[in-house]
DNA sequence: CATACACATCGACAGACGTCGATACAGCGA
DNA sequence: TCGCTGTATCGACGTCTGTCGATGTGTATG
């Protein structure tokens, strides 16, 4: 089930080296926003999984603002977007989700 | 007596107040930099679980930045640390670090 | 075709952040 | 007391980042 070694070990294994850092620190960065977080939260939380973009565009920042967090989020894999109609739709991608988690309560169960 | 809610509900419940999205945001941020992940993996994953400054700081940076990286963590709650004669010993709080993984795998588990 | 709406991109700007050398502070040993 | 070593703070600098208004792109509808 090494899954999560496709991203990373977890914190508590071993130093992680350089490149495996800088990979890992842009997971976490993407979630070191407030508005990224309220916008992140806000499609994880949604009934079915997914979020229109209309439906959680109210976080207390401009149009412009929300479309460019919501491109980092995507960037950074923790969202996917796909557009139907009018509407553009993102949902969370678990599996990446997953592997945050353990990186960070492996390192606690120590 | 769910010690989660001291910090932050899972990410997926509902959304996040901008209150709350910014005490998370505050120790996911410090995360987000490659160094001090570093700093923090080496520190978690060191021989019973704490580390002298000395024993880490070989992370390609000057030794004011190591420094300014480790305050950052320590402001952020993820580092606790102790001064024990000529050296400074820096250890990780474990609750913190837990909270966030689940904050995280509950989110991932809808 | 024209208009309206949803969302993305662009360009610009202020403030935050990572980095460094110089310097200060705290223990320890001579 | 003096000097040495480990760590923290300071001040300065360049870069990155969040924010906005203006504008572009895609889709439906009249």
């Amino acid at each position: 089930m090494s899954k999560t070694e496709a991203c990373c070990p977890p914190l508590a294994e071993r130093p992680l080296t350089a490149d495996e850092a800088e990979r890992t620190a842009r997971m976490f960065k993407a979630l070191g926003d407030p508005v990224r977080l309220r916008l992140f939260s806000a499609v994880a939380s949604h009934p079915g999984g997914e979020a229109c973009v209309c439906d959680i565009s109210d976080v207390g920042v401009s149009q412009p603002t929300v479309s460019h967090h919501l491109k980092k989020l995507r960037e950074a894999g923790l969202l996917s977007s796909e557009r139907r109609g009018t509407w553009v739709y993102y949902r969370v991608e678990p599996a990446v989700l997953a592997a945050m988690g353990q990186l960070l309560t492996k390192a606690a169960a120590t």
